[in-house]
DNA sequence: GAGAGATACGAACGAACGTTCGTACGTGCC
DNA sequence: GGCACGTACGAACGTTCGTTCGTATCTCTC
Protein backbone atom coordinates (compact mmCIF):
# COMPACT_ATOMS: atom_id res chain seq x y z
CA UNK A 1 0.00 0.00 0.00
CA UNK A 2 1.05 3.56 -0.38
CA UNK A 3 3.03 3.66 -3.67
CA UNK A 4 4.95 6.85 -3.36
CA UNK A 5 4.79 9.67 -6.36
CA UNK A 6 8.09 9.06 -8.46
CA UNK A 7 10.26 11.61 -8.45
CA UNK A 8 11.55 11.82 -12.32
CA UNK A 9 11.12 13.70 -15.04
CA UNK A 10 10.00 16.72 -12.90
CA UNK A 11 10.05 20.66 -13.61
CA UNK A 12 12.48 22.46 -11.65
CA UNK A 13 9.67 24.34 -9.65
CA UNK A 14 8.47 20.85 -8.44
CA UNK A 15 9.92 20.41 -4.97
CA UNK A 16 9.67 23.69 -4.02
CA UNK A 17 5.42 23.58 -4.99
CA UNK A 18 5.58 20.26 -3.25
CA UNK A 19 6.57 21.30 0.13
CA UNK A 20 4.18 24.41 -0.06
CA UNK A 21 1.34 21.87 -0.70
CA UNK A 22 2.98 20.24 2.18
CA UNK A 23 2.83 23.01 4.52
CA UNK A 24 -0.88 23.93 3.31
CA UNK A 25 -1.89 20.20 4.56
CA UNK A 26 0.07 20.35 7.69
CA UNK A 27 -2.00 23.73 8.32
CA UNK A 28 -5.22 22.30 7.62
CA UNK A 29 -4.91 18.59 9.25
CA UNK A 30 -3.89 20.64 13.10
CA UNK A 31 -6.46 22.57 12.82
CA UNK A 32 -9.32 19.43 11.74
CA UNK A 33 -7.36 16.58 11.99
CA UNK A 34 -6.70 14.54 9.24
CA UNK A 35 -9.87 13.13 8.91
CA UNK A 36 -11.51 16.29 9.21
CA UNK A 37 -9.30 17.75 6.47
CA UNK A 38 -11.21 17.54 2.83
CA UNK A 39 -8.57 17.68 0.21
CA UNK A 40 -11.07 20.51 -1.67
CA UNK A 41 -9.82 22.38 1.55
CA UNK A 42 -6.06 21.65 1.65
CA UNK A 43 -6.27 22.33 -2.27
CA UNK A 44 -7.87 25.98 -1.87
CA UNK A 45 -5.25 26.43 1.10
CA UNK A 46 -2.54 25.67 -1.11
CA UNK A 47 -4.59 27.69 -3.98
CA UNK A 48 -4.47 25.02 -6.31
CA UNK A 49 -7.26 22.72 -7.70
CA UNK A 50 -8.48 19.19 -5.94
CA UNK A 51 -7.24 17.48 -9.02
CA UNK A 52 -3.90 19.41 -9.03
CA UNK A 53 -2.59 17.89 -5.72
CA UNK A 54 -2.35 14.36 -7.12
CA UNK A 55 0.84 16.15 -9.36
CA UNK A 56 2.55 16.16 -5.97
CA UNK A 57 1.07 12.97 -4.15
CA UNK A 58 -0.71 10.12 -5.03
CA UNK A 59 -3.55 10.86 -2.18
CA UNK A 60 -4.34 11.72 1.00
CA UNK A 61 -2.09 9.51 3.18
CA UNK A 62 1.03 10.42 1.21
CA UNK A 63 0.51 14.15 2.88
CA UNK A 64 0.41 12.94 5.89
CA UNK A 65 3.38 10.17 6.00
CA UNK A 66 5.87 12.92 4.64
CA UNK A 67 4.39 15.49 6.95
CA UNK A 68 5.39 13.15 9.70
CA UNK A 69 8.60 11.46 7.73
CA UNK A 70 10.49 14.84 6.94
CA UNK A 71 9.17 16.29 10.51
CA UNK A 72 10.70 13.45 12.86
CA UNK A 73 13.76 13.58 10.42
CA UNK A 74 14.62 16.96 10.70
CA UNK A 75 14.03 16.91 14.79
CA UNK A 76 16.56 13.79 14.76
CA UNK A 77 18.87 15.93 12.11
CA UNK A 78 18.53 19.66 14.17
CA UNK A 79 18.88 17.30 17.65
CA UNK A 80 22.23 15.90 16.43
CA UNK A 81 23.49 19.21 14.85
CA UNK A 82 22.96 20.89 18.00
CA UNK A 83 24.18 18.74 20.55
CA UNK A 84 27.93 18.85 18.23
CA UNK A 85 30.39 20.40 21.16
CA UNK A 86 28.16 19.81 24.15
CA UNK A 87 29.58 17.62 26.54
CA UNK A 88 27.79 18.15 30.05
CA UNK A 89 25.01 15.67 30.04
CA UNK A 90 22.77 17.96 31.97
CA UNK A 91 23.68 20.01 29.60
CA UNK A 92 23.53 17.84 26.94
CA UNK A 93 19.63 17.41 28.17
CA UNK A 94 18.78 20.66 28.34
CA UNK A 95 19.97 21.38 24.74
CA UNK A 96 18.23 18.20 23.52
CA UNK A 97 14.83 19.46 25.19
CA UNK A 98 15.37 23.64 24.00
CA UNK A 99 16.05 21.59 20.13
CA UNK A 100 12.38 19.34 20.52
CA UNK A 101 10.61 23.14 21.71
CA UNK A 102 12.52 25.23 19.49
CA UNK A 103 10.86 22.92 16.31
CA UNK A 104 7.99 23.28 18.10
CA UNK A 105 7.67 27.04 17.93
CA UNK A 106 8.79 27.53 14.47
CA UNK A 107 6.91 24.38 12.43
CA UNK A 108 3.43 24.17 15.19
CA UNK A 109 1.52 22.60 12.60
CA UNK A 110 3.89 19.84 11.50
CA UNK A 111 4.91 18.55 15.37
CA UNK A 112 0.92 18.90 16.12
CA UNK A 113 0.02 16.86 13.05
CA UNK A 114 3.13 14.43 14.53
CA UNK A 115 1.53 14.49 17.59
CA UNK A 116 -1.87 13.75 17.34
CA UNK A 117 -2.02 11.60 14.04
CA UNK A 118 0.38 9.17 15.52
CA UNK A 119 -1.26 5.85 14.97
CA UNK A 120 -3.65 7.35 11.68
CA UNK A 121 -1.01 5.51 8.97
CA UNK A 122 -0.94 2.19 8.75
CA UNK A 123 0.87 -0.45 6.78
CA UNK A 124 4.49 0.49 5.58
CA UNK A 125 3.98 3.70 5.59
CA UNK A 126 3.43 3.55 9.76
CA UNK A 127 6.25 1.36 9.98
CA UNK A 128 8.48 4.25 8.37
CA UNK A 129 7.80 6.84 10.22
CA UNK A 130 7.68 4.64 13.36
CA UNK A 131 11.38 3.55 12.77
CA UNK A 132 12.08 7.44 12.29
CA UNK A 133 10.35 8.37 15.01
CA UNK A 134 11.69 5.07 17.40
CA UNK A 135 15.34 6.43 16.09
CA UNK A 136 14.88 10.04 17.95
CA UNK A 137 13.32 8.67 20.82
CA UNK A 138 16.03 6.31 21.38
CA UNK A 139 18.51 9.31 21.20
CA UNK A 140 17.21 11.37 23.67
CA UNK A 141 16.81 8.44 25.95
CA UNK A 142 20.51 7.81 25.72
CA UNK A 143 20.95 11.44 26.84
CA UNK A 144 18.81 10.68 29.73
CA UNK A 145 21.19 7.23 30.74
CA UNK A 146 24.10 9.52 30.07
CA UNK A 147 23.13 11.53 32.70
CA UNK A 148 23.91 9.12 35.61
CA UNK A 149 26.60 7.11 34.42
CA UNK A 150 27.93 5.80 38.19
CA UNK A 151 24.53 3.66 38.13
CA UNK A 152 21.31 5.39 38.11
CA UNK A 153 18.72 7.53 39.21
CA UNK A 154 15.81 5.41 41.09
CA UNK A 155 13.50 5.85 37.89
CA UNK A 156 13.11 3.95 35.67
CA UNK A 157 15.46 5.95 32.40
CA UNK A 158 12.74 4.45 29.78
CA UNK A 159 9.76 5.78 31.57
CA UNK A 160 11.46 8.68 32.56
CA UNK A 161 11.73 9.62 29.16
CA UNK A 162 8.38 9.00 28.15
CA UNK A 163 7.40 11.58 30.91
CA UNK A 164 9.93 13.80 29.12
CA UNK A 165 8.14 13.48 25.69
CA UNK A 166 4.96 13.53 27.30
CA UNK A 167 5.53 17.19 28.98
CA UNK A 168 7.53 18.62 25.76
CA UNK A 169 4.91 17.00 23.33
CA UNK A 170 1.57 17.84 25.65
CA UNK A 171 2.44 21.65 25.50
CA UNK A 172 1.23 22.30 22.22
CA UNK A 173 -2.46 21.77 24.02
CA UNK A 174 -1.79 24.68 25.80
CA UNK A 175 1.09 27.26 25.10
CA UNK A 176 -0.08 30.00 22.66
CA UNK A 177 -3.53 30.15 23.48
CA UNK A 178 -3.28 33.23 23.35
CA UNK A 179 -1.75 34.29 27.09
CA UNK A 180 1.85 33.81 25.97
CA UNK A 181 4.02 35.35 28.56
CA UNK A 182 6.61 32.95 28.35
CA UNK A 183 9.35 32.35 25.60
CA UNK A 184 9.71 29.07 24.03
CA UNK A 185 13.53 28.97 25.64
CA UNK A 186 12.05 30.13 28.63
CA UNK A 187 9.39 27.28 28.68
CA UNK A 188 12.62 24.65 27.54
CA UNK A 189 14.34 25.86 30.59
CA UNK A 190 11.93 25.41 32.96
CA UNK A 191 10.84 21.57 31.86
CA UNK A 192 14.49 20.94 31.93
CA UNK A 193 14.57 22.13 35.40
CA UNK A 194 11.19 20.00 36.06
CA UNK A 195 12.86 16.99 34.97
CA UNK A 196 16.27 17.46 36.38
CA UNK A 197 15.32 18.64 39.74
CA UNK A 198 11.59 18.24 39.97
CA UNK A 199 9.51 21.39 40.99
CA UNK A 200 11.13 21.67 44.83
CA UNK A 201 14.36 21.06 44.41
CA UNK A 202 17.40 23.57 45.87
CA UNK A 203 18.73 26.09 43.16
CA UNK A 204 22.33 24.42 44.78
CA UNK A 205 22.52 21.96 41.48
CA UNK A 206 24.82 24.01 39.52
CA UNK A 207 23.73 25.98 36.56
CA UNK A 208 20.53 24.32 37.23
CA UNK A 209 19.95 22.42 34.55
CA UNK A 210 18.82 24.93 32.19
CA UNK A 211 20.85 28.40 30.93
CA UNK A 212 21.45 30.31 27.60
CA UNK B 1 -26.34 23.95 18.24
CA UNK B 2 -26.15 21.05 20.50
CA UNK B 3 -29.91 20.57 21.41
CA UNK B 4 -29.79 17.74 24.35
CA UNK B 5 -32.07 14.89 24.03
CA UNK B 6 -34.93 14.97 27.05
CA UNK B 7 -34.63 13.12 29.92
CA UNK B 8 -38.57 12.64 30.36
CA UNK B 9 -40.93 9.74 29.92
CA UNK B 10 -38.60 7.03 29.60
CA UNK B 11 -38.51 3.38 30.16
CA UNK B 12 -37.14 2.27 33.27
CA UNK B 13 -33.80 0.46 30.99
CA UNK B 14 -32.93 3.98 29.45
CA UNK B 15 -30.46 5.03 31.16
CA UNK B 16 -28.27 1.67 31.38
CA UNK B 17 -28.82 1.74 27.38
CA UNK B 18 -27.41 5.14 26.99
CA UNK B 19 -24.77 4.34 29.33
CA UNK B 20 -24.04 1.24 26.83
CA UNK B 21 -24.01 3.13 24.00
CA UNK B 22 -21.60 5.91 25.86
CA UNK B 23 -19.53 3.19 26.29
CA UNK B 24 -19.16 1.48 22.89
CA UNK B 25 -18.95 5.11 21.47
CA UNK B 26 -15.81 5.84 23.55
CA UNK B 27 -14.07 2.53 22.72
CA UNK B 28 -14.89 2.99 18.66
CA UNK B 29 -13.85 7.15 19.06
CA UNK B 30 -10.29 5.75 20.94
CA UNK B 31 -10.00 3.09 18.44
CA UNK B 32 -10.40 5.15 15.06
CA UNK B 33 -10.72 8.59 16.34
CA UNK B 34 -14.22 10.90 16.60
CA UNK B 35 -13.87 11.88 12.67
CA UNK B 36 -13.27 8.50 11.38
CA UNK B 37 -15.81 6.83 13.41
CA UNK B 38 -19.37 6.18 11.75
CA UNK B 39 -22.32 6.24 13.40
CA UNK B 40 -22.64 2.66 11.38
CA UNK B 41 -19.68 0.97 13.54
CA UNK B 42 -20.38 2.72 16.26
CA UNK B 43 -24.20 0.99 16.01
CA UNK B 44 -22.49 -2.35 15.36
CA UNK B 45 -20.51 -2.56 18.26
CA UNK B 46 -23.48 -1.38 20.78
CA UNK B 47 -25.34 -4.26 18.87
CA UNK B 48 -28.37 -1.73 17.73
CA UNK B 49 -29.28 -0.21 14.43
CA UNK B 50 -28.06 2.86 13.00
CA UNK B 51 -31.42 4.66 13.82
CA UNK B 52 -31.69 3.29 16.66
CA UNK B 53 -28.78 5.30 18.14
CA UNK B 54 -30.98 8.44 17.45
CA UNK B 55 -33.49 7.12 20.54
CA UNK B 56 -30.98 7.79 23.21
CA UNK B 57 -28.93 10.96 21.23
CA UNK B 58 -29.23 13.71 19.30
CA UNK B 59 -26.68 12.70 16.74
CA UNK B 60 -23.13 11.92 16.80
CA UNK B 61 -21.76 15.33 18.42
CA UNK B 62 -24.00 14.87 21.76
CA UNK B 63 -21.59 11.37 22.04
CA UNK B 64 -18.71 12.87 22.05
CA UNK B 65 -19.99 15.33 24.47
CA UNK B 66 -21.22 13.40 27.09
CA UNK B 67 -18.19 11.07 26.92
CA UNK B 68 -15.73 13.95 27.68
CA UNK B 69 -18.12 15.99 30.25
CA UNK B 70 -19.38 12.46 32.06
CA UNK B 71 -15.35 11.54 32.41
CA UNK B 72 -13.94 14.83 33.40
CA UNK B 73 -17.04 15.26 36.42
CA UNK B 74 -16.09 11.66 37.57
CA UNK B 75 -12.03 12.63 37.55
CA UNK B 76 -13.16 15.49 39.69
CA UNK B 77 -15.53 13.76 42.01
CA UNK B 78 -13.31 10.92 42.27
CA UNK B 79 -10.24 13.68 43.15
CA UNK B 80 -12.58 15.42 45.49
CA UNK B 81 -13.21 12.16 47.27
CA UNK B 82 -9.54 10.52 47.42
CA UNK B 83 -8.83 13.28 48.86
CA UNK B 84 -10.52 13.47 51.80
CA UNK B 85 -8.66 13.04 55.07
CA UNK B 86 -5.04 13.25 53.61
CA UNK B 87 -3.58 16.23 55.13
CA UNK B 88 0.42 16.27 53.91
CA UNK B 89 0.92 18.58 50.67
CA UNK B 90 3.35 15.79 48.80
CA UNK B 91 0.83 13.20 49.88
CA UNK B 92 -1.86 14.85 48.24
CA UNK B 93 -0.43 16.01 44.98
CA UNK B 94 0.71 12.14 44.55
CA UNK B 95 -3.10 11.38 45.65
CA UNK B 96 -4.01 13.31 42.64
CA UNK B 97 -1.86 11.91 40.42
CA UNK B 98 -2.59 8.30 41.54
CA UNK B 99 -6.61 9.42 41.13
CA UNK B 100 -5.74 10.20 37.61
CA UNK B 101 -3.65 7.45 36.33
CA UNK B 102 -5.84 4.85 37.74
CA UNK B 103 -8.96 6.88 35.97
CA UNK B 104 -6.69 6.23 32.79
CA UNK B 105 -6.13 2.50 33.97
CA UNK B 106 -10.18 1.97 34.36
CA UNK B 107 -11.46 3.92 31.45
CA UNK B 108 -9.05 3.96 28.55
CA UNK B 109 -10.99 4.28 25.80
CA UNK B 110 -12.92 7.73 27.70
CA UNK B 111 -9.47 9.01 28.86
CA UNK B 112 -8.25 8.84 25.13
CA UNK B 113 -11.08 10.32 23.63
CA UNK B 114 -10.88 13.46 26.23
CA UNK B 115 -6.97 13.74 25.42
CA UNK B 116 -7.36 13.58 21.39
CA UNK B 117 -10.70 15.02 20.93
CA UNK B 118 -10.21 18.43 23.68
CA UNK B 119 -10.95 20.97 20.20
CA UNK B 120 -13.38 18.61 18.67
CA UNK B 121 -16.58 20.14 19.92
CA UNK B 122 -17.53 23.70 19.25
CA UNK B 123 -19.63 26.42 20.98
CA UNK B 124 -22.29 25.16 24.01
CA UNK B 125 -21.18 21.83 23.98
CA UNK B 126 -17.32 22.58 24.02
CA UNK B 127 -17.55 25.41 26.72
CA UNK B 128 -19.32 23.15 29.11
CA UNK B 129 -16.78 20.50 28.68
CA UNK B 130 -13.83 23.13 28.90
CA UNK B 131 -15.68 25.00 32.20
CA UNK B 132 -15.58 21.31 33.70
CA UNK B 133 -11.76 20.83 32.61
CA UNK B 134 -10.85 24.17 33.77
CA UNK B 135 -12.36 23.27 37.36
CA UNK B 136 -9.75 19.82 37.81
CA UNK B 137 -7.22 21.21 35.91
CA UNK B 138 -7.54 24.17 38.82
CA UNK B 139 -8.33 22.21 41.72
CA UNK B 140 -4.88 19.78 41.13
CA UNK B 141 -2.70 23.50 40.11
CA UNK B 142 -4.16 24.12 43.70
CA UNK B 143 -2.23 21.02 45.28
CA UNK B 144 0.82 22.23 43.21
CA UNK B 145 0.67 25.81 44.76
CA UNK B 146 0.72 24.25 48.61
CA UNK B 147 3.51 22.04 48.20
CA UNK B 148 5.56 25.22 48.98
CA UNK B 149 3.50 27.93 51.36
CA UNK B 150 6.46 29.21 52.20
CA UNK B 151 6.51 31.39 49.13
CA UNK B 152 7.33 28.93 46.28
CA UNK B 153 9.22 26.80 43.75
CA UNK B 154 11.56 28.60 41.33
CA UNK B 155 8.95 27.31 38.80
CA UNK B 156 5.62 28.84 37.22
CA UNK B 157 3.12 26.32 39.35
CA UNK B 158 0.48 26.98 36.38
CA UNK B 159 3.22 25.85 33.37
CA UNK B 160 4.23 23.14 36.09
CA UNK B 161 1.22 21.84 35.99
CA UNK B 162 0.60 22.07 32.84
CA UNK B 163 3.73 19.38 32.44
CA UNK B 164 2.22 17.95 35.00
CA UNK B 165 -0.52 16.80 32.84
CA UNK B 166 1.67 16.62 30.22
CA UNK B 167 2.95 13.24 32.09
CA UNK B 168 -0.28 11.73 32.86
CA UNK B 169 -2.28 12.62 29.81
CA UNK B 170 1.07 11.26 27.26
CA UNK B 171 0.66 8.22 28.78
CA UNK B 172 -2.06 6.56 26.71
CA UNK B 173 0.67 6.92 23.54
CA UNK B 174 2.87 4.32 24.83
CA UNK B 175 1.67 2.80 28.22
CA UNK B 176 0.35 -1.23 27.45
CA UNK B 177 1.86 -0.99 23.99
CA UNK B 178 2.32 -4.58 24.71
CA UNK B 179 5.35 -3.87 27.64
CA UNK B 180 3.27 -3.48 30.80
CA UNK B 181 5.54 -4.47 32.92
CA UNK B 182 4.80 -1.66 35.72
CA UNK B 183 1.45 -1.58 37.72
CA UNK B 184 -0.35 1.66 37.14
CA UNK B 185 0.14 2.82 40.60
CA UNK B 186 4.09 1.73 39.91
CA UNK B 187 3.45 4.60 36.99
CA UNK B 188 2.07 7.39 39.54
CA UNK B 189 4.06 6.96 41.99
CA UNK B 190 7.56 7.21 39.30
CA UNK B 191 5.50 10.10 38.12
CA UNK B 192 4.87 12.15 41.19
CA UNK B 193 8.37 11.53 42.36
CA UNK B 194 9.52 12.77 39.10
CA UNK B 195 7.43 16.06 39.35
CA UNK B 196 8.66 16.67 43.03
CA UNK B 197 12.22 15.42 42.71
CA UNK B 198 13.37 15.59 39.72
CA UNK B 199 14.94 12.65 38.33
CA UNK B 200 18.14 13.26 40.17
CA UNK B 201 17.35 13.76 43.48
CA UNK B 202 18.39 12.29 46.27
CA UNK B 203 16.34 9.88 48.04
CA UNK B 204 16.55 11.55 51.31
CA UNK B 205 13.54 13.59 50.83
CA UNK B 206 10.94 12.09 53.37
CA UNK B 207 9.08 9.30 51.70
CA UNK B 208 10.34 9.92 48.96
CA UNK B 209 6.94 11.46 47.64
CA UNK B 210 5.29 8.80 46.76
CA UNK B 211 4.30 5.32 48.65
CA UNK B 212 1.81 3.04 49.00
C1' DG C 1 -58.77 -5.12 24.50
C1' DA C 2 -58.15 -0.53 22.97
C1' DG C 3 -55.20 3.37 22.80
C1' DA C 4 -50.92 5.92 23.65
C1' DG C 5 -46.33 6.45 23.64
C1' DA C 6 -41.61 4.75 24.02
C1' DT C 7 -38.48 1.75 21.49
C1' DA C 8 -36.62 -0.45 17.41
C1' DC C 9 -35.21 -0.97 12.58
C1' DG C 10 -34.81 -1.12 7.18
C1' DA C 11 -34.73 1.94 3.62
C1' DA C 12 -33.70 5.99 1.78
C1' DC C 13 -32.14 11.00 1.54
C1' DG C 14 -28.96 14.74 0.31
C1' DA C 15 -24.39 15.99 1.03
C1' DA C 16 -19.59 15.45 1.09
C1' DC C 17 -15.84 12.59 0.48
C1' DG C 18 -11.21 10.85 -2.20
C1' DT C 19 -10.12 10.08 -6.54
C1' DT C 20 -10.19 9.61 -11.80
C1' DC C 21 -10.94 11.16 -16.45
C1' DG C 22 -10.62 13.95 -20.45
C1' DT C 23 -8.82 17.82 -21.99
C1' DA C 24 -6.55 21.87 -22.29
C1' DC C 25 -2.18 24.93 -21.70
C1' DG C 26 2.74 25.74 -21.40
C1' DT C 27 7.46 24.73 -22.43
C1' DG C 28 11.71 22.52 -24.46
C1' DC C 29 13.70 19.83 -28.26
C1' DC C 30 14.30 18.42 -33.25
C1' DG D 1 6.07 24.10 -37.14
C1' DG D 2 5.43 19.69 -34.90
C1' DC D 3 5.91 16.50 -31.33
C1' DA D 4 6.35 14.99 -26.42
C1' DC D 5 5.44 15.67 -21.95
C1' DG D 6 4.87 17.85 -17.41
C1' DT D 7 1.41 20.68 -15.41
C1' DA D 8 -3.28 22.29 -14.48
C1' DC D 9 -8.27 22.07 -13.94
C1' DG D 10 -13.62 21.25 -14.37
C1' DA D 11 -16.59 17.65 -14.31
C1' DA D 12 -17.89 13.53 -12.88
C1' DC D 13 -17.57 8.78 -10.60
C1' DG D 14 -18.70 5.62 -6.97
C1' DT D 15 -18.78 5.40 -2.11
C1' DT D 16 -19.73 6.55 2.47
C1' DC D 17 -21.34 9.73 5.61
C1' DG D 18 -24.98 11.58 9.39
C1' DT D 19 -29.50 11.71 9.64
C1' DT D 20 -34.65 11.18 8.71
C1' DC D 21 -38.88 8.75 7.62
C1' DG D 22 -42.37 5.32 7.85
C1' DT D 23 -43.66 1.63 10.15
C1' DA D 24 -43.68 -2.29 13.24
C1' DT D 25 -43.32 -4.07 18.04
C1' DC D 26 -43.42 -3.81 22.93
C1' DT D 27 -45.31 -2.08 27.38
C1' DC D 28 -47.80 0.18 30.14
C1' DT D 29 -52.81 2.57 31.53
C1' DC D 30 -57.67 2.63 31.71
Amino acid sequence: MLKLSTTQNRTPGFDGKRLHLLESAARVFSQVGYDGASMRRIAAEAQVSPAGIYNYVTGKEELLYWIQYHTFDSLLKGLEHSLSGVVDPQERLATAVRNHVRHFGENMHELKVCARELETLEGEAYDAVHECRRTYFEAVHQLVKELEPTGGSRLDSWIATANLFGMINWFYQWYDAGRTQVSLDDLAAQQTALFLDGYFASTSNGDDGADK
